[in-house]
RNA sequence: CGGGUUGUGGCUCAGCUUGGUAGAGCGCUCGGUUCGGGACCGAGAGGUCGCUGGUUCAAAUCCAGUCAACCCGACCA
């Protein structure tokens, strides 16, 4: 079939500066390339390159999930308070839920994630084991009143999702059900021409993989993880850590050394001429409920802001006013001879050291071989350390390195939370009414969309991957109603298309330089120029985007050469 | 919700301190010259200066309130 889009009448108003609200390369790209406008905060709406986009990618994730048996199909997105009363999470939810009341007062929120929709649908129908496993998914919009909206396309109030929620009857099948969109996701992001690594969101106390994160290595990415080509990844906020310590100097038996103005670890480090990893760092806060806290971490370690507030709340650091307070001395706080009523928390990671060389709540003094059990009671172990670059892999050893990312997507292993709750029962083989074993698993498709173009663009624009091109060929005669040049460029757009390529013909009437411009920001993947000279010869230039490599292609086969490359490159 | 900043043609911004009735560049329209990396000349169109109130003979400019947006932080199944 013959059918190409002309420029002309292309509706993608680009922008030639940046707009002053953008910051993000994919926000800003977006923009400029005409794909994207913002309707209201945290709103926008997707011009028809940008959807053309949003479609590809929704159809790698058709592709995959039918390669895994699970369902297409759609729910309502404004859902009945009920429901969410049943899961408890109308308040739990808290105030990111949108709620709306409809004429008669009757309360629903705008669906943020569906488990409760979907739960409640299959609770009557899925009656058997028989029927199970079952994975049910939708591609939707989805709403979050986000505190702060922000990135463009990253963090959005409204956004499109993929979920997909599976009903198992046992462990087994949820396990299986979990690995099969875990695979998927990983399939799905490299299709769609993300670099993404998936991260244990969860490996806490429960251990073991119930949660995995896709992130999208991006400097502008809001989360911040460690990895190591082994594969292993985590979130620095969330993976529960043990970092290597060593013992301080000395023969571990208790001794005061007088240290004068050395209230930093470096300088009793070097005073000592140990790595600072001998050291122990000591923190005085206040946790939320007024107490007064020593938090305790491997000198070359930070205490994780993230990990302390779950553990103490909204805390704050002892100001100077504090510390004297507490009985406190800044730069020479320890666990021994702590006064009363200060609580002491060490890092999981100090468990096994037996030789601290630690503050001695004195001015000017630390001790080194302060030993817990022996010369102070540690009230709680805890993990408190972050993870940073260079710590060692915990699987294979090798120095971790750090790296921000964007969370694509997510898969869980629910369990019954949702199930029990809700009273969503099935019977298994011996008759006995069971809660389905949940899994549930998050795209965010438009975040996507954001992430490719923060992996694949340059100082000129984006640079689309071919799968997910808005168009895969932009033809670019730079002469219109030119004699030789016209003819040709509409003979190629014709040949092009019955080549079943997707091609954009850039027709208007502009100068090269604006053509040119314009075809580096929106960036398909493959420009096919045209120019007299050329077209005089018998020949076209075609230009790689992302590699700006150029290749002159006689006329006839121009269809022929993009086939053969842009074929094979489609998801 | 705290901190910071900003609202002036479609876009980027100047003007505000020191009130006198609105400007530039880009974009758009028309005519002409150009034509392989965001051209040039000429002629145009387009703005209740976020909103409300106040001060004043007079407010984009000063004052108060309010709304919105952006950035940092807190939050984030």
């Amino acid at each position: 079939m013959k059918r190409y889009q002309k420029m002309s009448q292309l509706y993608a108003p680009t922008l030639k500066e940046d707009p002053a609200e953008a910051e993000l390369a994919s926000h800003r790209l977006l923009l400029r390339a005409g794909m994207i406008r913002k309707t209201a905060a945290g709103l926008y709406s997707y011009l028809p390159l940008a959807w053309r986009s949003i479609r590809k990618i929704e159809a790698v994730i058709r592709d995959e999930m039918e390669a895994i048996g699970a369902q297409e199909m759609m729910v309502p997105i404004l859902t009945p308070a009920e429901l969410w009363h049943e899961s408890g999470r109308w308040d739990a939810y808290g105030p990111e839920l949108m709620r709306i009341a409809d004429r008669h007062g009757r309360e629903f929120a705008l669906g943020p994630t569906h488990e409760e929709t979907f739960t409640d649908l299959v609770k009557n129908e899925l009656r058997s084991y028989k029927q199970l496993p079952c994975t049910l998914y939708q591609i939707q919009d989805k709403f979050r009143d986000e505190m702060r909206p922000r990135f463009g396309l990253m963090r959005g109030r409204e956004f499109i999702m993929k979920d997909a929620y599976s009903f198992s009857a046992t462990q087994e099948s949820l396990q299986e059900c979990y690995e099969q969109e875990k695979a998927a996701y990983a399939r799905i992001a490299e299709r769609c021409g993300i670099y993404a690594l998936p991260v244990v969101a969860d490996s806490g106390q429960i251990g073991g993989d119930t949660s995995v994160e896709f992130m999208a290595l991006a400097d502008s990415g809001e989360a911040e993880l460690v990895y190591c080509d082994c594969g292993f990844a985590a979130d620095v906020e969330a993976a529960a850590t043990k970092v290597p310590v060593t013992e301080g100097p000395g023969d571990g038996t208790l001794e005061k050394v007088h240290t004068p103005g050395l209230g930093t670890i470096e300088a009793v480090a070097d005073f000592f001429g140990f790595p600072e990893n001998g050291t122990r760092k000591s923190l005085a806060l206040v946790a939320e409920d007024g107490t007064s806290v020593v938090a305790i971490v491997p000198g070359d370690h930070e205490l994780n802001e993230i990990k302390a507030g779950k553990l103490f709340g909204a805390y704050h650091l002892m100001s100077d006013e504090e510390l004297e307070l507490a009985g406190l001395h800044k730069g020479f706080i320890g666990p021994v001879g702590l006064p009363g009523g200060v609580r002491l928390v060490c890092d999981e990671s100090l468990r096994e050291s037996v030789s601290w060389t630690c503050g001695a709540n004195e001015v000017d003094y630390h001790y080194t071989g302060a030993r817990p059990g022996r010369d102070f009671e540690v009230d709680e172990w805890a993990d408190l350390v972050s993870v940073k670059a260079g710590d060692p892999c915990p699987h294979c050893g090798a120095a971790l390195k750090s790296a921000r990312g964007i969370e694509i997507s997510q898969v869980f292993q629910l369990g019954t939370k949702y199930s029990e709750s809700m009273g969503a029962i099935f019977a298994d083989e011996d008759g006995v009414e069971r809660p389905f074993l949940m899994g549930c698993y998050g795209i965010g498709v438009s975040r996507t969309l954001a992430a490719v173009v923060e992996q694949h663009n340059d100082e000129h624009g984006i640079c689309w991957p071919v799968c997910v091109a808005p168009y895969e060929v932009e033809v670019v005669p730079l002469a219109v109603n030119d004699d030789v040049v016209t003819p040709v460029a509409e003979k190629l757009v014709d040949e092009l298309s019955v080549a079943d390529l997707e091609v954009l013909l850039d027709d208007r009437k502009e100068r090269p330089g604006v053509k040119f411009a314009d075809a580096d920001l929106i960036g398909i993947p493959y420009q096919v120029i045209l120019g007299k000279r050329g077209v005089a010869n018998g020949m076209a230039e075609v230009k790689v985007r992302e590699t700006g490599e150029r290749f002159d292609v006689p006329l006839d086969e121009v269809a022929a050469w993009l086939s053969e490359r842009v074929v094979p490159a489609r998801a």
